[in-house]
DNA sequence: CGTGTTATTGAAGTGTATCAAATTGCGTGG
DNA sequence: CCACGCAATTTGATACACTTCAATAACACG
């Protein structure tokens, strides 16, 4: 056994890869392509065709859109133990979105017909999958009422959560949570200030620190 | 072979079961409840726990979302053809939006079991699920960016076209057109008429054609 | 130690929501 | 099949949440 095996990694026991048989893995091991990306570099670029997916051992990309404005959207997220690159491949499309390291990475690359292979023989596998896309769609559906219907104080405080209980490790400027939540650095700004004026952050240079959790989940329940 | 059998339906040919082996047709067949929904009526309920998934023979579905203001958000539409109800089944969660009939329909119930049987048997199928899943997702974020960066006047263009294109059968109003794309009725109606002042619309009666395809397909880029 | 990115604050503009009231069109039941 | 009643549409006036632009300050990074 190899010292980069999937057994072998951090990740291994939240992936999808988990219930694989024995021989199975060990097909994975020998096909899968170990890659170290460092911050701000790039994975796969909006317009290219998936060749296979990508498998966090650790770090975290964000997946991001740029619209015609220049705009920039954070689409999604992803940590250590997901999968990324795989909605593009299973829809036989290209990819849409620009995958870009957010925090230093191991990754491994896991060719396409590898994966088809797998899913063939292991059944459990594309049923992990689907569970996986499932939830990004329910993710989404979230997100976009969220958008809809409530205003951005509510939101940015939505975003302080999300990102303490999923995403703690990284250090996110005033910009990221405004291409999360959709709306422009200074409207966070000024909902941070309203919530430090209020107790419920603290803001140290440029960390923030929530004070009062109860209070922030409540203004994230507001309409 | 019955006249309610898969092979007999008029959406047989592009639904995710028309690759399936005679054998699992065949269990396919003699498993589902095939079920007559009248417009308005319900399907499931934001809540209830998934029992299997719906495949639509005809008509059309829409999921809605209620916020706790009451404002009603389409989050997906269904037609023939479609998978209902596989989200929440994927991810084993609760269903976390109402199906309401939007034109009646002809819509097979499949157990969980099955479907689960039939994805171990037949990894093409777990294939096509996934690919409805990835390009629901695809839908979802285009959605969104649509949202946060484009003026309601492109959206509610972007939607003139995606309903005459998707779903030409039924009649949309005003309030259909918001709930889809964020806003509300009134700022849909202003919308239309500057559109019918430049002669890119008519709007006869509660009726919206089309005039002018490229003008509004132009408007719908803008930003 | 400078240089560019990020944060902060202010002032001004505007797109869209909201509310209200009149009108039209449609489905339903008699 | 017509009339009724209700929901959908239309229009106007008003309010305001958020964006945009601009200019300064603070920080991080090579």
């Amino acid at each position: 056994m190899k010292s980069d095996d999937c057994e072998n990694c951090s990740s291994f026991s939240n992936s999808h890869f988990c219930n694989l048989k024995q021989k199975n893995l060990h097909s994975l091991n020998t096909n899968k392509k170990h890659i170290t990306f460092k911050k701000r570099e790039i994975i796969f670029r909006e317009g290219d065709s998936p060749q296979g997916l990508y498998c966090i051992a650790s770090g975290m990309v964000r997946l991001n859109h740029i619209d015609e404005e220049g705009n920039e959207i954070i689409l999604r997220l992803y940590k250590a133990g997901d999968i990324l690159g795989y909605r593009a491949l299973f829809a036989e499309e290209k990819y849409h979105a620009t995958a870009v390291v957010q925090e230093d990475c191991e990754i491994c690359f896991i060719p396409q017909n590898i994966v088809k292979e797998l899913m063939a023989v292991e059944p459990e596998l594309a049923w992990s999958f689907l569970k996986q896309v499932s939830k990004e769609v329910h993710n989404m559906e979230d997100r976009m009422t969220s958008i809809i219907s409530k205003p951005v104080q509510s939101r940015v405080a939505e975003a302080l959560i999300y990102f303490k209980n999923e995403l703690p490790a990284s250090k996110w400027t005033r910009r990221d949570i405004a291409e999360w939540i959709g709306t422009t650095p200074e409207t966070v700004m000024r909902a941070l200030a309203q919530f430090e004026d209020k107790g419920f952050i603290f803001q140290e240079g440029r960390s923030i620190r929530i004070a009062d959790d109860g209070a922030i989940s409540k203004i994230a329940q507001e309409y």
